[in-house]
DNA sequence: GTGCCTGCTCACGGG
DNA sequence: GAGCAGGCAC
């Protein structure tokens, strides 16, 4: 008995074709995963390939850990050796040993989305270009498309002609160039367009990668966008043991240049392409893939495919409409509470997918008021808070004194009296010289105007110069504790003493956490500051979802990609929400196209049981917003649906009955066909609980505290008790289960 | 040069 | 609702 007898026909026949290319389309939840590892396992065992002439490709951060995990496990002995990493972990590994043949310094650095928009802000300063008209991020946008076609800005200048705007942003495009190159950075569009450019530039470096890479795989093939096909065509052309996993259905990144013609051209620049189709479901009930393909059939762009599965019906979709986005988040929480509770399920067993990270703060309240352990990937970048990014902006300095964003982003932070005027003046003197903002800053003698300004930029470069010395022989732990206490960076924020910047702090200390972890990860490799950089801006999330710990999953739809849970809510399932407000109103039905495929990829990452919820109001941006439940969910078959006890009006209008009870009951099970809101009970305030204002009250988690106020939040009271060790806290009545002493 | 206030924009998704 | 740019007073 072989690891290889647990796989069906198809995944065999895809895991034993090793040599030439192969298109494997595989539906969700098919086990392409397990293909791909079991594949990567018989290279290694049964055919003798070194694992170092191995590259897996992914798309993400998450799915390449993962997939490395799997591997690990199936492969043991010399797994270390394959490359498994994205697209953009792979380039930067290649351009950090190869960028000098571009002209550009092996230590680049790798610009952010904030970066791109303050380097842009200068271009557009620079070229006179007004951003009211031309939004910094409109055109950052046009480029980051014009880098995904790999058109240069000299081509698209040429395809500009006669068009007014776009030959502004042609203009732009170029000067974003030069400055980019000046500051020896890269965007993340550049790791893909620069390591093309490389290989088709340098024969030989191309040609080493070839042999090195004589098997190559690529996950989640329907989302590559034409640079990265460029990419992995010429690392494939020699050998051609090119293996690609796609399912055309799950194709969600259109909207940064994911191509779906690369499925079809992929038979044509290689031929003699293998195709293997997967279509056994191993994951989901047939209710659940029953509702996904009813949804997914009435896009008209797509390739037939019949999904199936020997799992069994399982439980019907649970599917709730609410009054108040409040209330849906509430019932979400008291689901999962209740299934915990009753032994049913781990926390970890859940996921909640949401469209856009900003719906996540919602869920993230009533988590911490039920005592629910989460975890929200993604969403705003720990990096990207502003005190990391000060700290990194010094790190940065340190390494590459090129990079002008940066040192402009610390000159004079923490204050040391150094202006605009100044910073100014000396931009202006680098510019006229062909030298960076850091060099002028040496010789700010030089510069005209500065006056008194001078020695505070001496003893700025000075305390530059100084960490750089101590950069050769401390570590990176060291160096970061130096900056802290050299710069005033932490004196300044304690001087504070505001809530703010305690957590501040506390990111910092946690930011040192990060580094620490860094440097132990390296075991062979010498931990380097720019190897530390690359590893922050490549990675959004550095603990990716830890099996070890048990906790409820928040995240986006996209990124939900590629997991699968047993229990899986998707929630805001709202015409404006999901499909988004832009594809509803949008010329193009290919966008709402796409959306229908993200909701497509969120049904089938359930195994065991799907909620979908969605409420009729719910504030966005600041305004409540009405809404009406998805076009989605009305192309699921009602038989599939099931809507929760259904209340019968008599029951609506018994006589009062315990508000503790009634609270729980209504956000438990309150079926959509309800009209009339529970508010309208005619509750008073604070009758039926077991304590009142001034009573004295103890809490699980916070102890004994005096209730200080009861208010009515709709479904259920809202209680605000003053703890003597905890602080002011305000909680549901029905999760806080406070005990009157 | 610094700090505060106002008003604008932003939000669709990831490396 | 939040974060940021620009304007204005000190």
């Amino acid at each position: 008995m072989s690891i290889y007898d647990t796989l069906n026909a198809e995944q065999r026949e895809a895991v034993f074709h090793t040599e030439g290319p192969l298109l494997i389309l595989a539906g969700a939840g098919s086990g392409k995963t397990r293909v791909l590892t079991h594949r990567i396992a018989y290279l290694i065992e049964e055919k003798g390939i070194n694992p170092w002439n191995i590259l897996a490709i992914t798309f993400t951060n998450k799915a390449a850990g993962e997939m490395r995990e799997r591997v690990d496990d199936i492969v043991g002995f010399g797994s270390e050796s394959i490359w498994v990493s994205t697209f953009h972990s792979t380039c930067v590994r290649i351009l950090r040993r190869h960028i000098d043949r571009l002209g550009y310094d092996n230590n680049f650095t790798i610009y952010d989305s904030d970066d791109q928009k303050t380097l842009m802000k200068d271009v557009c300063k620079l070229l006179q270009i007004d951003t009211k008209t031309y939004r910094e991020r409109m055109i950052l946008s046009a480029i980051s498309s014009a880098k995904d076609e790999m058109v240069t800005p000299e081509e698209y200048e040429l395809n500009a002609y006669g068009d007014f705007s776009k030959k502004k942003i042609a203009e732009a495009y170029k000067e974003y160039e030069r400055q980019l190159k000046a500051n020896n950075a890269l965007d993340f569009d550049d790791l893909l367009v620069k390591t093309v450019q490389l290989f088709q530039t340098q024969p030989e470096i191309l040609e080493y990668y070839q042999d090195r890479f004589r098997y190559i795989m690529v996950d989640e093939y329907q989302d590559t966008n034409t640079v990265q096909f460029k990419l992995i065509s010429l690392l494939a052309a020699k050998y051609k043991n090119l293996c690609v996993v796609g399912d055309d259905d799950q194709s969600i990144y259109k909207f940064r240049g994911a191509n779906i013609q690369n499925i079809l051209s992929f038979e044509k620049e290689f031929e003699h392409t293998k195709v293997i189709k997967l279509e056994q479901n191993y994951r989901s009930t047939s209710t659940i893939l029953d509702a996904a393909n009813a949804v997914i059939k009435n896009n008209v762009g797509r390739k037939a495919k019949s999904l199936w599965t020997e799992n069994g019906e399982g439980e019907k979709i649970q599917f709730r409409q609410f009054d108040t986005a409040y209330d849906e988040a509430e019932y979400i929480v008291g689901d999962i509470r209740e299934r915990v509770d009753n032994g049913k399920a781990a926390y970890c067993d859940h996921a909640v997918l949401y469209r856009t990270n900003a719906q996540s703060r919602l869920f993230e309240e009533k988590m911490i008021t039920a005592n629910i352990p989460y975890k929200i990937v993604g969403g705003v970048n720990f990096y990207a808070r502003k005190e990391i990014k000060d700290l990194l902006a010094y790190l940065k300095t340190i390494d590459n004194g090129k990079d002008d964003l940066a040192v402009r982003r610390i000159i004079n932070v923490p204050k040391r009296g150094i202006g605009l005027t100044t910073v100014n003046r000396i931009t202006e003197a680098a510019q006229q010289r062909g030298i960076s903002f850091y060099e002028a800053l040496c010789s700010a003698d030089l510069v005209p105007g500065l006056g008194r300004s001078i020695s505070k930029l001496e003893s700025f470069a000075a305390m530059i110069e100084y960490f750089r010395k101590e950069a050769e022989h401390l570590s990176i732990t060291e160096l970061m504790k130096e900056i802290l206490t050299e710069t005033g960076y932490v004196e300044e924020l304690k001087a504070e003493g505001e809530e703010e910047a305690e957590v501040r702090l506390q990111n910092i200390d946690e930011f040192l956490n990060k580094i620490a972890a860094y440097e132990e990860s390296c075991e062979e490799e010498l931990p380097t500051l720019s190897g530390f950089l690359e590893e922050v801006a490549l990675v959004a999330d550095i603990d990716s979802l830890d099996e070890e710990s048990d906790y409820v999953v928040l995240m986006t739809l996209h990124s939900a990609k590629g997991l699968e849970f047993p229990y899986v809510y998707l929630a805001g399932m709202e015409d404006g929400i999901f499909p988004s407000y832009m594809t509803i109103t949008a010329d193009d039905p290919t966008e709402l196209e796409e959306e229908r495929r993200l909701c497509y990829v969120g049904i089938t990452r359930a195994k065991k049981e799907l909620s979908m919820t969605c409420a009729r109001r719910r504030m966005i941006r600041g305004e409540t917003q009405y809404n009406k439940m998805s076009r989605f969910l009305k192309e699921v078959p009602p038989q599939l649906l099931s809507t929760g006890k259904i209340v019968e009006k008599e029951e609506l209008e018994l006589p009062k009955q315990n508000a503790y009870v009634q609270a729980k009951q209504s956000f438990q099970a309150k079926p959509f066909m309800i009209s009339k809101p529970v508010q309208q009970f005619g509750v008073k305030s604070g009758e039926g609980l077991s304590y009142g204002v001034g009573d004295r009250v103890r809490h699980m988690k916070f102890g004994e505290g005096t209730v200080t106020a009861i208010t009515e939040g709709g479904r259920d009271y809202e209680v605000s008790v003053d703890f003597d060790s905890a602080g002011t806290k305000k909680m549901f009545a029905s999760f806080a289960k406070l005990q009157k002493v």
